[in-house]
DNA sequence: CACGGCGCCTGAAACATTTCAAACACTCGA
DNA sequence: TCGAGTGTTTGAAATGTTTCAGGCGCCGTG
């Protein structure tokens, strides 16, 4: 209960009546040293009160025994499940787990690179703003392993990511399944990846299934949030019923809830009158009032497998990059099937 | 872009003809260097890619610069919006945010606090899975400033709440002036200390007013959590007509959700059948299909006014424990609203 | 008895930074 | 020309840990 700063090794090594280096041996290679010596300086770490310090023992060893994820946006419940896949893999591999979040700003990201680096974190996850931004460039240069989220950038990173394209795929060709033949697809902006390659999946079935190509409209949104789905909802509504979509399909699932709450709002029966599809899976979906179709990704594996992918980098003398790709699943709710 | 370990002060001072301590000016007091060197010093920085070493500079101040907030459920969005608040704080204060998830586990979180004590963080904040565990009394008596949040333990620490009897007072009267007359408190499990409290403003409110203590029915779960919510709507459908409540006031806006999501399935309609009131305020609770009323948390004030606590106990050298209690406010939207 | 080997422990060096007293080089005024 | 003062730079010490070559004492073997 001493007050004043902490107990350091040269404190417990006095209580103890022994070296330093026996102290540190205590901690870190306990087998060579005698179990009554051990005993006594255990006793000793416990009546002082000793916590090791992680700075010192880092500044010696050279690297951390950190990890840290970058999240792109702390209020979609996906980039959390893929954070507690991280968490697991680093528990395993016996890391801390340095969360932090960008809010999708680029200020914000570099600000947080620029942290970590000084922190000499072992390896960087993170879902950047911008995939080809120099600042993730500048990690790498500096050899710190950074592996990319639920994104992509081919040669330059490692990433772990699910197919989008067949992602896109499977959602439109459900609805067609349900016997749909004027779908809308919701997203944007249109320079997010995600969106694009959704989209061409979805196109390309179309046009695979001879469906006329005006039926199958885009409509682009600013952002992949609850508000700008149901902006969405609206600008479909303002749509002349004969060429009303009949079923929409969102690239994320909080544009998906926004659009459902503005259908319902205004009388819409889900799925008759408008069925819709999400993307991501979140629990929030399972959970809407119209439980929410939605293409699942493995949200939890794409965070593990990222963190195995970021310690495999560390680990390798040489390394050559990997992207790995995930098959999303389509998972079919009431707000889809009619009966 | 210089391979093997990363340069430190002593090349940049070599690269810069200069000594170690200007170097280390430069960046700390540059207004007692001469603009020339300064500028070769950065000059040199710039070219060999230095980054300043985070642990080394710990070891020497003998403090961090970094806070750190642990989580009691990553999943429930509100303690997102409270880190944010927390964040901004930090920020402010020119100080790193470390966020763990103790996921409702008392191991996680004793591993997370011991962690961030050999990490020195220079405070804690943390909604508890227990207030009075000693492992937080543990940090304490180390003299890391620690701030509860969304919790209260008087005496023994620095708190930041909203006051949950008021809370629950305001939910039930916004319901009885809608004219229920049968009221249903969900919530749980019972040894949360917000449970016990917001069902006794609830009761308060009740007595007062002198309604009858049977026509308010307390139902238990076993979590706070979506699916316990839908659970506690399969009880409450049990209920004979006659005597079932028309109202619910869930302890969380999750359960809320649930609830809402399994009376629509059955068929009620919402409010007419089933007024529910949430509580915390969450952003999905406004964006589900029939939005929920809710009693809103000021939940980024309260990560704010936490991360605010913590810094004054840290800095101060006498220090009293506050506890600061905020006043929940009532959000009514349609769920309670029949026209 | 001598000696190698073994088990256990010690002490010093190294890690990258900050701080601070002291040194240094000028300039100005007396 | 000297001294004081000012502005800039230096070098060494200190932070807490880990590692590693070496030392000490003891046992068993030759």
């Amino acid at each position: 209960m001493a007050i004043g700063r902490s107990p350091s090794v040269k404190d417990v090594a006095a209580a103890a009546g022994v070296s330093l280096g026996t102290v540190s041996n205590v901690m870190n290679r306990p087998e060579v040293v005698s179990p009554a010596t051990r005993d006594r300086v255990e006793r000793a770490m416990a009546e002082l009160g000793f916590v090791r310090n992680e700075s010192a023992r880092q500044l010696r060893a050279g690297t951390s025994r950190t990890l840290a994820y970058v999240m792109l946006d702390g209020s979609n419940p996906f980039f959390h499940d893929v954070a507690q896949g991280i968490e697991l893999a680093a528990e395993d591999a016996d890391l801390s787990l340095f969360i932090c979040n960008s809010n999708a700003r680029a200020d914000r990201e570099a600000l947080h690179l620029d942290r970590l680096m000084q922190q000499r974190v072992q390896g960087m996850l993170i879902t950047p703003v911008d995939p080809e931004s120099p600042h993730l460039a500048d990690v790498a240069r500096r050899g710190i392993p950074i592996v990319l989220v639920d994104r992509v950038a081919p040669g330059e990173f490692c990433s772990v990511a699910v197919d989008d394209v067949l992602g896109g795929r499977i959602a439109v060709e459900h609805l067609v399944e349900q016997g749909h033949e004027r779908v809308a697809v919701i997203g944007g902006p249109e320079s997010l990846g995600q969106v694009r390659e959704r989209l061409e999946g979805a196109r390309q079935f179309w046009s695979e299934q001879g469906l006329p190509p005006e039926d199958l409209t885009f409509m682009p949104t600013a952002a992949m949030t609850v508000a700008e789905g149901r902006s969405a909802g609206e600008r479909l509504a303002g749509i002349p019923a004969r060429r009303r979509p009949t079923a929409a399909f969102c690239a994320n699932d909080l544009l998906a809830l926004g659009l459902l709450q503005q259908a319902i709002g205004s009388g819409l029966r889900i799925p008759d009158d408008l069925a819709i599809v999400g993307f991501d899976d979140i629990e929030f979906a399972a959970a809407a009032a119209v439980p929410l179709t939605s293409v699942r990704q493995p949200r939890q594996e794409l965070g593990k497998a990222a963190a195995q992918l970021v310690l495999e980098e560390a680990a390798a003398a040489t390394h050559r990059h990997r992207q790995l790709t995930f098959t999303p699943e389509l998972v079919a709710r009431a707000s889809t099937r009619s009966h």
